[in-house]
DNA sequence: ATGGTCGACAATCGA
């Protein structure tokens, strides 16, 4: 059984004990992460590695920078989108070699897209056209894939607190939630959607107005796996606790478990 | 009622 997670930590190095002990808590294989907001010499490469973790980084100062860290050896990492050239550190990809076989997963972080009539859309917009490319070409490989990141956008009405009232809004737009579905329909699958169908449950929640406590939250942090990967998924789950604690990440992290 | 809360960075901006 091998374990990856997906996890928006707004800023690695304010959530680095969240992180360090969730990695000694859970033992994960791979872990995803968005939004490090650090260029690579200052990641906290060290404290990492000390835990047995191979890290591969997309950095960038301030905003954005993906990460990848696995206790397999990392092959082929590939920063960016290799059809986009986008100035913004949101996508890191590797292939994870395993004992008898690879897997290739990818950290991806959409644009939030800010609202509709800026041009921040337009690029969010773009990013999820060139992310659809390249997963097409990815899924061409026929591999166990896992393309795990936080997409801002929640796929379905279930999937927010209040389907009706944020009907137009950024990040559960018709417009956002069809490009999220035109890539869903090339043959990728929302792990936690496919282990529980009928369930309403989020992975971002907003630090203002008390949301977490009143569970105004939305589904927006994704795995989306190949055929070959779902036909191996165990489980998969939301690990709410984490947003539980004192100055967490506005995102929980998102576990998918593989046979 | 474009508020509210974080993080980065040093006054606002992005989320």
């Amino acid at each position: 059984m091998i374990s990856i997670v997906t996890w928006n930590v707004n800023s690695v190095r304010p959530r680095l004990q969240h992180l360090l002990n969730f990695l000694r808590e859970q033992k994960p294989d791979v872990v995803l992460l968005q939004e490090t907001k650090v260029e690579n010499d200052k990641f906290p490469t060290m404290e990492i590695e000390e835990l047995g973790y191979n890290i591969a980084l997309n950095g960038q100062k301030t905003y954005n920078g993906v990460a990848i860290l696995s206790r397999f050896v990392l092959e082929d990492v590939q920063n960016n989108l290799p059809n986009f050239a986008d100035e913004q550190a949101r996508y890191i990809e590797a292939v994870v070699c395993l004992k008898n076989s690879a897997l290739r997963v990818a950290s991806v972080y959409v644009p939030n897209g800010q609202d509709l009539a800026s041009d921040k859309f337009q690029y969010k917009m773009e990013f999820l056209d060139k992310l659809r490319a390249h997963a097409n070409n990815l899924l061409e490989l026929d591999e166990i894939l896992v393309l795990g990141g936080d997409y801002n956008v929640a796929p379905e009405a279930g999937d927010v607190f209040d389907p009706q009232g944020l009907a137009g809004n950024i990040c559960f737009h018709p417009r956002e939630r069809e490009k999220l579905r035109s890539i869903l329909y090339l043959g990728l699958y929302d792990a936690w959607r496919a282990k529980h169908p009928h369930q309403h449950a989020y992975s971002w929640w907003d630090y203002r107005g008390n949301s977490f406590a009143q569970d105004k939250g939305l589904r927006i942090d994704h795995l989306l796996l190949s055929a070959k990967a779902l036909d191996v998924m165990h489980d998969c789950e939301i690990i709410r606790t984490e947003r539980e604690r004192d100055t967490p990440s506005d995102h929980a992290p998102v576990t998918v478990w593989l046979e």
